[in-house]
DNA sequence: ACCGTATTTTGACATATATCAAGACGGACA
DNA sequence: TGTCCGTCTTGATATATGTCAAAATACGGT
């Protein structure tokens, strides 16, 4: 997945990451506190992370797909601070930590894409605590929409048909919101015309107006 | 700042973070767009960070005190997603990050410090996320209190007297809240006996319950 | 195709926090 | 010491979102 890389240092790459697993829906690849080896590349599927309050709320943190890496956040202190779930049927390649530092001494472009594959986690999460910390209801669905659409844009779907792999409850703890807050604003995103709803079935009728709503309500 | 270095691994580092600027308070640091060369360590003083968004609105993501690097955002997109304010009178070294990048090639222990950091600003940004997404307003302020109680104790400071270097306004902002929520908050946690608070001066009269109440109100 | 279960929608109502507005306080400076 | 200006507190009221409950709908397994 890094870029630039010679045939031979793919090759070591492709080596270091040839232990491949499988997951069913709702299995976890990792859970708070384990004890942190590898990240994880997810080749196929779907995967939640969520945190634990010791209360048992939880906070969704991110919705991940194919082509990400994930469990960045074990590495400060060895052990898993979240826990990540199996939305749908996944395959998943284990990358062991150690040896990935090693190689990346060894190849600076690869050095390089692991840095910037931890920035740009720091960069999600900022705008996430943006929209928690200072958008309302509709705006912060709205925004959800659009980077499901964005996602769907840069795997080459159809940027305005979305089907959701997570139920209303799940977005719900993603965006710091009650299902049924969830539930209403899509309602109301279907009676202005902007959405189709049919379930987990969304179609984008407007996007530009989605976009003026994300950005200001 | 990285531990377990020799003498001359130390000596290197040293020499690349020679470059010691001040700010006075309300200084930038650096600016959202700015393009990204170095990582900032802060040496003495307190630096903020926000995010900015299209319409104006803002939201505070951190409040970083002395023994902080601070920057991490701009890697992966080589300018600054974020921008960065001095609070006080500062004093901050600039890393350049593509000689951070070479020595920590050949320190492991300097990569792996590396590592460490951007995994601490993932996982802090996930309590944030937290905070934001599934707590009431007096859990946050207490969960805040707490965190500064904790860093006055790892600077060796009494760890019950905390002189706030932000206003109501910036800890509202920095918790998704209004700065009359923060006032009433603190007033109400002085009238429980809680604290003591005088304008930018608290005493924290019962740790324990403010505990309880961080974890559970 | 049908049943049972989980998810979603919708309504009525409760409540936390925001908004607006007025004073009180406190520190900088003459 | 007094004045000014920004910050903070407090009150009255508005509003967005949460809560509780019931019905509607979708979905998986037999």
């Amino acid at each position: 997945m890094p870029t630039n890389l010679s045939a031979s240092e793919l090759a070591r790459l492709e080596d270091l990451s040839n232990s491949k697993r499988t997951y069913s829906t709702g299995d976890y690849l990792y859970r708070t506190g384990d004890c942190f080896l590898s990240l994880h590349a997810i080749r196929s599927g779907s995967v939640k992370t969520r945190v634990l309050h010791e209360d048992g709320r939880e906070q969704l943190t991110s919705f991940l797909m194919a082509g990400e890496i994930i469990g960045l956040d074990a590495i400060s202190t060895d052990f898993h601070t979240c826990e990540a779930v199996a939305m749908e049927p996944c395959e998943v390649c284990e990358l062991p930590f150690a040896q990935m530092e090693e190689l990346s001494r060894e190849i600076p472009s690869l050095q390089r894409h692991l840095h910037k594959i931890m920035s740009r986690e720091i960069v999600r999460d900022r705008g996430i605590m943006l929209l928690l910390g200072s958008m309302r209801a509709e705006e912060r669905l709205a925004t959800f929409l659009l980077n499901l659409s964005q996602q769907n844009a840069a795997l080459g779907m159809i940027s305005t048909q979305l089907r959701l792999k997570m139920s209303r409850l799940e977005i719900g703890s993603y965006l710091g919101l009650k299902l049924e807050t969830i539930s209403r604003a899509f309602s109301r995103f279907q009676e202005e015309g902007l959405l189709q709803v049919k379930a987990r079935y969304i179609e984008i009728l407007d996007l530009p107006r989605l976009r003026i709503l994300a950005v200001k309500s």
